[in-house]
DNA sequence: CTATATCTTTACTTTGCAGTAAGCTGTTGC
DNA sequence: GCAACAGCTTACTGCAAAGTAAAGATATAG
């Protein structure tokens, strides 16, 4: 009756599990994204961590399961990234709005390989599976409009169509997954700028406030 | 010796074939659009076409070939567009802008299916296609960078950086095609005019010339 | 040193589908 | 009424890769 050592989840053969189930997934992430879904075999996968394809079965029920646990961790963190902004009471709307483009476009320059898969992978998704997740972003939409209106409220912001214009954002955001190449002409720094600006000219809060878009912006001239 | 027949490419035969293959474009573009590349076989577009997998290979190499005349189509079409503004010298780049926007968005529109295909399955095309397409949408960003350059010298636009924000411009308007559903809540004209509207928002168009952006802007209000 | 549980592999089955060979059918010219 | 061709189908091959059964290796306990 070990009741001092009963922790649930956090015993070391819990942790080892959890570090060899990421470990496939990067490397899963890293060759979906470079040779798509269909054209990564799971003993690809295996061979480059060095142990073989029954070994990733013991881990993952199958190559679908894999890929859900990719697709679902970008939004997974984006959405803690808007309630982190939303719960903060001492925020102004615009300052939220500038910690969330900052924090989401960092999250999307850092999960960008797996939120290419699932931009590009939804489809071999189990049903069930896509349709959790589709709803997750639908919450990370709905939420962005909330903090529009709030904005409007405010007279921060001048938003006509706060869902349309939550969706841009998150399209604008998520567009830079698509194009962004570490080794590329332009910084993580420069891309999160440029966002932010075009973000803020959205809501036009440059217009409507002058300098009140916060240091940043003049400290950090795109060039 | 029919010289007075002999206009190259338009008899009949080539006609008919060019529609074959148009509906065989469709309805694979169709099944990939639902069920992604790889889970649409050529028996079930040719089943669709009433016909059979044979059939298919008497008009298309192989099935990525088929893939790349879907992939490219949407590009193809967007670069046609762009030439006409820039080609229309009579236009300003603020009017060239909106004109630029109102045709690519309807293209994105009207060939939905084609363009979310190539987002999604270009890891699928042969490396020297996938290359060409990318070759066009490269030109694509660049003549719209030109004409934000335009726009900055003639005062009409202020853009710091061109080459990104006609990349973000470009993504703005491919993210239409990712989420808009014909059936859903949003008209296809209020995705225009919202489309229209946040770009010109991001070449700050309103903010330096008032009501220069045209009547249309106050005409067709988003609400 | 033996028993038992855990982890990992070897070797296999199965299936689904891209691509093809060869033949059938109707049409046009002579 | 027959030769020759275009257009399309039936019926097949070949293979790649997901998934699995069962055995081997290694560690832990008694």
């Amino acid at each position: 009756m070990p009741v001092s050592v009963s922790l649930p989840n956090s015993n070391l053969k819990n942790e080892v599990s959890d570090f060899k189930r990421r470990r496939i997934r990067e490397e899963a992430s890293h060759l979906f994204f470079e040779l798509g879904y269909e054209g990564t075999t799971l003993d690809a996968i295996a061979q480059r961590l060095e142990v073989t394809k029954p070994y990733l079965y013991t881990h993952y029920a199958n190559k679908a399961e894999l890929l859900h646990d990719i697709c679902s961790t970008g939004i997974q963190e984006s959405l803690k990234a808007i309630d982190g902004v939303l719960g903060d009471a001492g925020l102004s709307p615009g300052l939220g709005l500038e910690r969330l483009v900052e924090s989401v476009v960092g999250i999307i320059l850092d999960f960008q390989e797996f939120i290419v898969v699932y931009v590009r992978e939804e489809k071999n998704l189990q049903p069930e599976q896509a349709r959790k997740i589709r709803e997750q972003r639908s919450l990370f939409d709905h939420r962005l409009a909330t903090l529009l209106e709030q904005g409007n409220r405010a007279g921060e912001f001048v938003v006509s169509e706060p869902a349309l214009t939550a969706n841009t954002i998150g399209g604008i955001m998520t567009w830079v997954a698509l194009w962004y190449r570490p080794e590329g002409k332009w910084s993580r720094h420069q891309i999160i700028e440029h966002t932010l600006r075009t973000v803020l000219a959205l809501v036009q809060t440059g217009q409507a406030t002058g300098e009140s878009i916060g240091p940043r912006a003049r400290q950090l001239g795109m060039s």
